[in-house]
DNA sequence: TCTTGACTTGGACTTCGTCAATCGTAGGAT
DNA sequence: ATCCTACGATTGACGAAGTCCAAGTCAAGA
């Protein structure tokens, strides 16, 4: 919230109503909402914001590194503010709920280097699936 | 191929041209094609092919655990003949090319108890990203 | 061969996302 | 405090990916 629209600021970014609201509905732990999940939430507290802000928006953020999309099994993509604390998820395979994970060790080195057919592997990413507690 | 079609038809399944044309455009190793173009090639051999049919077929593979389907970054969900040796994915950043791997250990060892939030875990999915050969 | 229910077709429809022309405004300049 | 202007917001059309449905077709068992 605050530290994020203070550090948008400090990259230049011209503060408006709309980008703030966006800043403002992208906050807390274990938020995981669609564009249009977001813009529904922006809309209750600024009726004219438009679908294509919210998307504008978002996808300036995620060029930021301020904000981490993700491609979920469903149609569309998500968007997680817990940027700057590198985790994975796990998702419901019932409902389709989101809980960001901590897991041990580190995946990239499990991919030993005749697996890597040539690449320059940078990151991997790990999706937990399973039913919760209410699902199951 | 010949023994993907056994397996359906040992299923129960009902043998029709577009599904055979359908198993045979999927099959070999590192084949990760899209809807669209499983759909473009099966008409090559069976023009009459209609793409609700190859969305169909598609999907009651998936439900039968023959393919399976991998959502990439991208837009169109992307499907993976090679189901029944478990294995994960190596995806390029530049180009899209993806390769199937084996990394050593088991991602699901690596979530504690307490990172499971009272879920039934049952799958962990690994997406490796970076540049292959020709794009870094 | 006949029958029948499962499969296929074609097209309309939905959802998610993008684009471009136009309008509005944040924030520096005066 | 007001003015300017470039950057951001809006609107609505567009496009891609995928789903749905009513009507027609056909694989396979009797």
């Amino acid at each position: 919230m605050s530290d994020l629209l203070e550090r948008l600021r400090g990259r230049g970014w011209r503060m408006t109503s709309q980008r703030r609201v966006v800043a403002e509905v992208l906050s807390g732990d274990h938020v995981h909402l669609t564009a249009d999940e977001v813009h529904a939430r922006a809309v209750e507290r600024l009726p004219e914001i438009s679908r294509a802000t919210v998307y504008n928006t978002l996808g300036e953020m995620v060029s930021l590194g301020e904000i981490v999309e993700l491609s979920t099994e469903g149609r569309a993509k998500r968007y997680d503010p817990n940027a700057h604390h590198p985790h994975q998820h796990l998702v419901c395979s019932g409902c389709g709920t989101i809980r960001d994970v901590h897991p041990t060790g580190d995946p990239l080195a499990d991919l030993p280097a005749e697996q890597r057919f040539g690449f320059t592997v940078s990151d991997a990413e790990v999706t937990y699936r399973g039913l919760c507690p209410s699902c199951s």
